[in-house]
Order: structure tokens, then sequence, then C-alpha cells
DNA sequence: CCGAGACTTCGGTGACCGCCGAAGCGTCGT
DNA sequence: ACGACGCTTCGGCGGTCACCGAAGTCTCGG
């Protein structure tokens, strides 16, 4: 009754979960602009996330405090630079769930670079913290073939997807008595397809940046894939070095790390 | 630049999917309630959820319209009425998974019959097409103390949990050449625990109605556990009758079915 | 110490959107 | 056939909120 929400006088008292003050976080394109472009895994500052959304920096630090007390990012200053990230892995999912259901907007291709780079975050790329992009899609079908990972009762790893993953010396195991999802699957919106996501996802793409199969491409969230990277491919999973790889390496040079930010997903 | 979305003139052709959209049906007071209300896998009529929701029917029909032509929910006319679900179990997934991340705000107990019903509630109830509650609690409990049920790498069952299964009559199949979650887990608002959810968390539901463990209590969201189930509870998983159960069935029985259909749980 | 740059706060403006009641249309039950 | 009821459309009202630019604070680099 002296609730601050007064939209509607009668029904109050009647919830458990404010659903509508949380969707509400993400009902702004300028918001979601932002959280879509965190959803890389990295840091962005205030300045490149407003012209990332097209806005002017005054208003992106009022949409950014909005996200913050919502719980969705979480904010740390670096000197002059306040840095954003999404506020966990949960979080990441439960943008990535949405998105995953919602309606796609046509994406304009303006020049030849933007054609470049989407070619090169269409191969290859971070999703939060794990990977995705044609090689995840590749590499998570090839080991559904060889019976490692299985989909008869939801999505985890078989006997013989464990070992092999030890073998490779991905260390997978889960805090012992936490009981977050391990195994799961992320449905890219650029790709309509399954792929490896969850912790296991997540030691699968550090190991492999440890190991040199994997590197960051400057600042972006473009990563490409070693030679070390694809003779491990070819080799256990008996996927092609070709797989998408021409002007892989063009796109990447072509653009530069903070000219026109703008990226062609969110 | 010609979009229908004037908000950020410079911003155009950003993005991939319309999240903004999406969460914009959700960010409204009114509808997110309905979407909970719905969240019970049952259908409603326009009235009901106008009720529910506390707005006038014009204005609950204007929301619902919004809500259908998103894909959030499907539609169908019976006589003079129209019924009203969610579009599918992943339209549903995906709003759970949106509101466990969601605030919790304070729920007024007004009247006794309110107090029964939320005991009721709490006991066993539907959500969406599986069970939720203490008793849906306590089953994926006993299922992980038994061993049925492993979380190491991500919900799932194991060999002896998938025999349990098949022993108990309950066809857990999934159809051949879909990948869609069979395992899953649910966290519910009021327990905050996790409980079995997905496509087995549905057929072990189903096939409780079916063999009379279970019974729907009039045209509410509460689920009485008959004699028999209890007697499987306790043989198959060690669940004591005692659970929750004083109550249960006045609370069921002081709430006629559709007076006062506003709900404690949105 | 001083400018440049990153970020923030603060009004003011304009658009969007949810609310209602009244009136109209279809269906059901008597 | 006629009232009751469920649902819908329409117009008008009011509140919320995203936007910007200008001005202020803090940090870095020379």
């Amino acid at each position: 009754m002296s609730q601050p929400h007064p939209t509607s006088p009668s029904a109050d008292g009647v919830i458990g979960p404010d659903l509508a003050s949380l969707a509400g976080l993400l009902a702004d394109r300028t918001r979601a602009s932002m959280c879509l472009a965190l959803l890389d895994g990295r840091a962005w500052t205030v300045t490149e996330l407003a012209r990332h959304a097209g806005v002017a920096p005054s208003t992106a630090t009022g949409h950014l405090h909005q996200l913050v007390a919502g719980g969705l990012l979480s904010t740390e200053r670096q000197g002059r630079h306040r840095y954003m990230r999404l506020a966990g892995s949960s979080t990441a999912e439960m943008i990535e769930s949405l998105a995953s259901h919602a309606p796609l907007r046509p994406v304009p291709v303006r020049s030849l670079a933007d054609a470049h780079r989407r070619r090169a975050l269409s191969y290859a790329r971070t999703c939060y913290d794990h990977l995705a992009g044609n090689v995840a899609v590749a590499i998570t079908d090839a080991m559904t073939e060889r019976s490692l990972l299985t989909w008869d009762y939801g999505p985890s790893l078989s006997e013989s997807g464990k070992a092999w993953l030890r073998d490779l010396g991905i260390d997978d195991h889960r805090p012992r008595g936490s009981r977050r999802a391990h195994v799961r699957t992320c449905l890219d919106w650029t790709e309509r397809r399954q792929h490896l996501a969850g912790a296991v996802g997540a030691a699968f793409f550090q190991h492999g940046l440890d190991a040199g199969w994997l590197v960051r491409k400057g600042t972006t969230r473009v990563i490409t894939v070693t030679d070390k990277g694809h003779a491990v491919l070819r080799e256990q999973l008996g996927i092609p070095d070709t797989l998408g790889q021409e002007g892989v390496a063009d796109a990447a040079r072509a653009s530069s790390p903070s000219t026109n930010a703008r990226s062609p997903w969110g």
C-alpha cells in the first residue's frame, strides 16, 4: 500500500519476485546494448559503453548506475577509468537465456571492415567465460559424435568424456558442495546452435588459452586458433583446419582496437 | 535511421537480438504478474488474469495482446472465453531464470485463508509442467542422497537413477534428435532451493498424476499427495509422511476455486 | 602546476505508455 | 429471444523516464 510503485493501486502485496523491476533494467535499448556488449566477459569503461550504445557519456553514467544498483553489473575504479563488468556467470546466463528468446533484428553491413570483423567473430569469439562461434559449435558436435558428451538426460559428460578432459589436463572439478550447473549449453544468437558452456566450458576455454591453443586478438572478443590449437582440434576431434579459416587474420588486423568501437553485435 | 525506435538516433543497426523489446514485455508490473501466474502451467482466462493483476479487463486485454504478439503466450478461444497460456516450456524456463535473479518483495499475509493457502502451496504445487514445493525439494534431495541424481558435472541422472525411473514406469526418453535439456533444475523463489525440472521432472510429475500418487486440487495449482503417493515416497525415497502435511486439506477446502482469485504468489 | 581527458551531477524537454471508463460485439443460459 | 457475461476498441489523462548539454570533480601526464 505504501510501496514506491503506485502503478496499480489495488494490486498491492501480490507477489514474490519483483520480475518487473529486473526486466525493466533490460527493457531499454541502451542498457540492453550495454549488457550484450559486456557478455563478452571483459571489462569496459563508461566511455566505451557510451560510444558503443550511441549515447552521451552523461546518459551512459545514469544507465550504468542503474545496472549496478540492480546487481547486474559490478564496477571497479582504476585511475580515471571506471571499469564495468557483468556481476557474475549467473547474470551472464540469465541474459543469454533472454537473448536467445529475443527476436533478431537485421544487422546491416556497412563496410568491408564490418564484414571482416563479423567473419572473425563468427568463427571464434568469447561468450562471457567460454568459447563461442563456429569452432565452439564444431567442438560440441564432435564431442557428441564421439560420445564424450551425451544428451539423453540433458547435456552431460559421459565417463569417457570426463576421462578425455582429464587426459587433456583440464580440471573440471566443481567446488564441493556447490550445485551450480557445470555442464550447460549456450544457444548462440548468431549460430542458433548449441555450444558447450557452464563451468566445463569455461575450464576448456581457459585451458585453451593457457596451453596456447587459443589467443585473444587485442582488446576485441575475437579469438584466433593457433597452429597448435588446430593440431589439437584435428587430432582429438577430427575438426578440419579449414573451418572458416580464411579472412580471419585480415579482419582482426583491419579493425584497430578502439576506433569506431561500435561492433556489429550488441 | 528510419527505425521505429527513435530512442538513440545514432545507434541504428547496432545489434543482433532485440533484447530490449523482449525485456520490455516483462518490465511492467501487470504483465509480469500475469506471466508469473501463468507459470503454473495452466490456462487462464482474460478476466482471471485481470483480477489477479488488479487491473480492469480492458487493460488486461491490451497487455495480453502484447504478450501474444511477442511470442510469450499462446491463446485459444473457447466459447466466450479466451484462454491464455505460456507459449512453451522454453518460455517458462526463461521466465523462471529471470525470476530467480529478481529481488524478492515481502508478501503480506492478510487473512487466515491466505495463510492456509500459502501453506498448501508451500507443500506441493505445480511449477509449469513439474512439481514444486517442499515435496519437490525433498524428492530432489533424496534422489541426490541415493546417488540417483549427481551434480558433479551439472545435474544429471546416474545409471542407477535411469534404472530407478524405468522401474517406476516413468518414460524419460527424449525425443530423438532434440537437444533440449531433459534434466534441469528449477530454483524456486519460495524455497530458494533447487528441485527437479526439465523433461524428466515433467515426466515424473505426469506419472505421479497418472499413477494416482498426486491429485490436482480443484482449479488451483495446489497438489495433494495421496496415501499411495506417500507410500511410494516413503518406500522409495525415505521421505516421511509428516512433511508439512498438517493443514493442507483445510487450506485447500477454505479457498473456493475462483472467489478472490488473487493468490499470494504472483 | 596546468591542461586534457574520464567521469559525474544537474536541470529541462519531450516521448512513451499504462491506466481507466464508456461503448460495442460476440457467446451462453434461461 | 433476451439479459448476463466475457472480451474488445477507443479516447483522454497522467506519470515515468531517457535524452542532452553545461558545468563540476578527480586523475593522469607533461
